[in-house]
DNA sequence: GATGAATGTCAAGCTCACTTTACAAACTAT
DNA sequence: ATAGTTTGTAAAGTGAGCTTGACATTCATC
């Protein structure tokens, strides 16, 4: 899944680091997050955007079909 | 997390066995997404939306700071 | 060039979303 | 009554999302 989460943290001038702390998730998560290394659980795509005041579809890019076959 | 897959589901006239093959979950995922017993990963959510024709955030009611303390 | 801030890798561990199987309860219908 | 469909419960297992900790890399800036 694609995601936006990088570009939108850097829009709001945060760290990866402020990124966690208001999430309250570790700085791991955000890192791989960004790096597409595994898809958000969907309470942190909710807290995502919420914090970047969009929606989770604003944020996340899911195609069709992508997860398996 | 609150969730309308029940109404949804029923507004399509489809059994929990419908669903579950539609969405490529079991049917205990289905029962336990609409018992509430816990939350769905981003790409069921996904795919619900897009099955519903609606988004994400009309399904699923996130209340922000629900998830714990 | 040393120091610090920001980003990154690696690895081990835990929790929970989801699976599978088997069986029970409720509600049709014949 | 009994057979079929739908919804439900219980329990054990797997995998991925997330954590923690330690250490490496890049890039400012002094």
């Amino acid at each position: 899944m694609k995601n936006f989460v990088k570009e939108k943290r850097m829009e709001f001038n945060l760290t990866q680091d402020d990124l966690s702390e208001k999430l309250d998730v570790s700085r791991q998560t955000i890192i791989s997050l960004e790096k597409g290394r595994y898809n958000p659980s969907i309470i942190l795509a909710f807290k995502l955007s919420k914090l970047f005041n969009c929606t989770i579809e604003d944020i996340f890019i899911y195609e069709e079909g992508e997860e398996n076959e």
